[in-house]
DNA sequence: GTCTATACATGGATAGAC
DNA sequence: GTCTATCCATGTATAGAC
């Protein structure tokens, strides 16, 4: 009905197939949304009855979409891949006081990690990393490898942070902060080992910077 | 035949009672065996059959052995992780100088984790702690926050390493480390963004006695 | 106590009506 | 294109012979 006013006369062939189109795409939409879901609650090992059932589509039809399981995770996957990849150092953010920006950068880092979909996709990412290298891979060079290269750059290129591997010391800030979601997001740490994410920063920022400090003046 | 060897002589109920229980205690081994290797291949997705064919016994034996496969998997989890818990720190260790000290301890964790079954382990805690939560606490409990309360302890009474948070740095130390295995073992960074073991420890070290100069300094 | 054979449920994938 | 009903392999768990 609502279909009929939003297009209504002509119903030529172009037409139709255009609306065809347009429905594919929602019902793939909507397949993709509830397997996202699914995937992410239950591992690989979810049910393609449990996914179909969370689509609110027949099983049928996500085989009429996708060939098989296999094919719809990885769809799903390199979408979500995709969807994290962020924005990167904005202009506005590199030129921040170096103080400020390692903070804002530290904080940015853990508040996009520190999401329900994050995590899930960190847990099946490592956990279907056996069975499913290509995603491992995909993860480290869509996620984690841009972000240690961009942090390594900005530290090469600030005459404040003069450290002889940048690369290194990137690798460390950008591990600790990781762990530090898997520890207490993942494996349940912020429980039975709390730490606010603060402390944190603040120890890191802490320590990076004074060992850049010393490090500029043993030179 | 050699078994009558070892036990000759009497053969009272006690014996025959004892000889029995060194059987079971054999068989129990074989299968804890073969279902720790089947278990950290596969993941928990791992089925009776395979780790049956794997420890060489029929499907009913394990049944009769553990009631049924979530016991075995969390005794076998139990074991696994004991057997992680590592010496910690021994005496001679503490002596060290601080440098040689951190290198030492940097390398004794990182050669530990590398090692296919801690990372296989990795995997399935990580993999697993939504349908296991009990597992990534104990996990945490046993093998991290000893850790991590062991190396806060060194700093906190090492005079040469004077930060303010001792607990938060060692978490720093300690979370650069074990993503490193994370990225380099688990997820095949190895490959497609390889760092050595070295480059890391050095980077660590650097960072962490420059602060903590800098921080005595600062005071 | 250990094996073979089997029961019962659930998994992925497909056939056929509409 | 979408649904219902079904196929077949595999999974956990058990029964019964030895």
């Amino acid at each position: 009905m609502t279909k009929a006013l939003r297009k209504p006369a002509t119903n030529n062939a172009l037409n139709v197939a255009h609306e065809i189109s347009d429905r594919a795409r929602d019902k793939r939409e909507q397949i993709m949304q509830g397997a996202l879901r699914t995937f992410l609650s239950n591992g690989y090992s979810a049910s393609m009855d449990a996914i179909a059932a969370e689509s609110g589509v027949a099983k049928q039809t996500l085989y009429s979409y996708f060939g098989a399981k296999e094919e719809l995770f990885s769809a799903l996957m390199d979408r979500l891949l995709e969807h994290f990849v962020h924005a990167g150092m904005t202009p506005e953010l590199r030129s921040l006081p170096t103080q400020a920006f390692l903070r804002k950068l530290a904080q940015i880092t853990l508040s996009q990690m520190d999401d329900w979909e994050y995590v899930s996709l960190m847990r099946l990412v490592i956990g279907e990393s056996a069975r499913f290298p290509e995603l491992s891979e995909l993860y480290l060079s869509r996620l984690v490898s841009p972000g240690i290269a961009k942090l390594a750059q900005y530290i090469r290129e600030n005459d404040e942070l003069a450290f002889g591997d940048p690369e290194a010391v990137a690798r460390i800030m950008h591990g600790s902060l990781i762990n530090f979601i898997i520890a207490q997001e993942i494996l349940g740490g912020k429980h039975t080992m709390p730490m606010s994410r603060d402390r944190l920063i603040n120890s890191l920022i802490d320590v990076i910077l004074f060992a850049a400090q010393q490090s500029a003046q043993s030179r």
